[in-house]
DNA sequence: ATGAAAGCGCTAACAG
DNA sequence: CTGTTAGCGCTTTCAT
């Protein structure tokens, strides 16, 4: 910066200015320092600049990982957010129980971020609290923490709405697939499996246990038990409500290698609304990542700014039913339904 | 700092270097430090070292998005290898011509990270001679660039090995389905076009204009057009090898929706091996991008740490054929190929 | 093995 | 509107 005001003959006082837009610099200086700091290839050390400020002018996130449609749509559309602000974005992958100890051992992102992004983990309190220690803003993202900012969409909705539709078909006899992440990372699993029981309940059709399974995502050989184990009920269900796409694709595979079709048999619906489900024609329960990360980074940006800290915001998103092809009334297979005819 | 050290009855020097893992001090006191650090939750500010270091802890990627399968991946894989030796990640995302250009103008990067990781864009000489001035270790992934450092896998092989899956499945009509890129983006589809036309020309089958077709990704019109071309054509393909996996299921699907059997009638295969090519059966020659983002960050370690920066490096990846269910020998189907007979 | 002092590059008062 | 001065929190000589 030094080379900078020399080779404007101005002072390093003047060069800062400039550089950073105040408006107190007089046109002719503000072009001469401009012109001298492109010639020089000069760009602002954030590093120094934040020594003084004490702000780092970068958001940190914390995800379980990338190799995710939630977390790449996600970051993918909060980035431009953080960069039309002028910040940097900077990530943590947690993929293993080792490095969440790590992480929340020596909490790597203090003093090295202006606020603190955490995408779908599911927190124990004592790890909430340590957040909390962090002097800056903490939000939550797809995840909702009582008393602190979080950005999330409506899960009970979606499932109330999913598994309504469901009814709406006919189907009475409707199995849940809850999906349980490894070593402690979770989704919106509970929330989802309360809509889907809020509707059942709403329409008087008695909960079973029977009918709710939990897997992890991705295991085959789960699912295919799973599977089996809804199929040789004394009731099997007519319809299965997966509570993520990548699942309910699953779902439709190991039924149709068994030649039970699909809708017509079994309705499958699922949730999230992946690319994947287009491609199978999925009914599904969509949520939009990019919003989430939308709404997430404008409110970093805000708590950043806000002096006041107290007004605790809740962002709440919509979802919304896709219907395609893999939902089917009830009476329009030939399996045999609460008075549908029966089948070889 | 001054906090510990006064906690823990020593001098900052002491507590910087208790700090760092110096050896160059006594463990009674290296005991007292540490203890003293946790106790005040303290964490070296990066900003602060960095300033008279000179170096920022920080390595710096760019990525077009991180909404896809590749950068997900490699990025996932690349993050631990950082976490591992202490670095930081910082993602610019470039989505647009806009951000491009904004990006390399001002090359935000200069001055915060240590090194560069370049993802995957089709740059321009000027891009890279603009980058080189960044005075940091750059590195190219998923893409070859002379004279640079780069990680990528053998595009031409991989194309090469699948043409000759086909050829060796009696296939003499073989389409090629190249992806162009949004934007100015590309991937590294001329490679692989190149291994195409290799593997043909070995097998001393003519190339054909006609066969090759080249549309942007996720254009489901375009993708209509280019198969109503190849299908209209006096001799048609019998196989089409598309340069993405996401492509290629884009390709089964229309095809299906005509009633034209995959593979009886007409082989698919893909590259990629993404998760939604083993849900599709699909045939395709897989290519790492985990072990590609491992590779990267090892690289990128070792070019900050080199003081010769003159060894440039290319750790060039192998592909491999993942046979499924989507290609078959050319007369297994009743298409009628050289020989084989027509069918209605 | 430890401490004292200097300074990394910048911004924030404060003068003028 | 611009320059001067004093640090921000750390690492690094250089002593001891």
């Amino acid at each position: 910066m030094a080379d900078v005001a020399e080779r404007a003959g101005v002072s390093a006082s003047t060069v800062s200015r400039t550089l950073r837009g105040l408006t107190t610099v007089s046109p002719e200086v503000r072009a001469r320092v401009e012109q001298a700091a492109r010639e020089l290839d000069f760009a602002v050390s954030r590093q120094a600049a934040s020594l003084v400020t004490g702000r780092t002018g970068t958001v940190a996130v914390l995800v379980p990982t990338l190799n995710a449609w939630f977390m790449g749509s996600a970051l993918s559309s909060l980035a431009p957010v953080l960069r039309a602000a002028g910040m940097e974005l900077t990530v943590y992958v947690i993929p293993d129980l080792a490095e969440r100890t790590s992480f929340f051992d020596r909490l790597p992102a203090r003093r090295n971020a202006d606020a603190l992004l955490v995408f779908s983990f599911d927190l124990t309190e004592e790890e909430t609290d340590r957040l909390d220690s962090l002097g800056m803003p903490v939000i939550y993202v797809s995840q909702h923490v009582d008393g602190r900012p979080s950005v999330y969409v409506d899960d009970v909705a979606g499932a109330l709405h999913g598994t309504r539709h469901l009814l709406n078909l006919g189907h009475r006899r409707i199995a849940f697939i809850k999906t349980v992440g490894a070593s402690g990372f979770s989704f919106s699993s509970n929330e989802r499996l309360l809509g889907y029981q809020q509707a059942l309940a709403e329409a008087g059709v008695p909960l079973d246990d029977d009918l709710v399974a939990a897997l992890p995502v991705g295991d085959q050989r789960a699912l295919t038990e799973a599977l089996g184990r809804l199929l040789s009920l004394r009731e099997p269900p007519t319809a299965v409500f997966a509570e993520q796409d990548e699942v309910a694709v699953a779902v439709i595979r190991a039924l149709r290698r068994t030649r039970i079709e699909v809708p017509e048999q079994v309705s499958v619906l699922g949730f999230d609304d992946q690319p994947v489900a287009d491609l199978f024609d999925l009914s599904t329960i969509a949520q939009s990542p990019s919003d989430i990360g939308h709404e997430a980074g404008r409110l970093a940006l805000k708590l950043i700014d806000d002096s006041e800290p107290d007004h605790t915001q809740h962002i709440v998103l919509p979802t919304h039913l896709i219907p395609r092809a893999t939902t089917a009334p009830l009476h329009a297979g030939e399996w045999e339904g609460d008075g549908g005819s029966p089948r070889a």
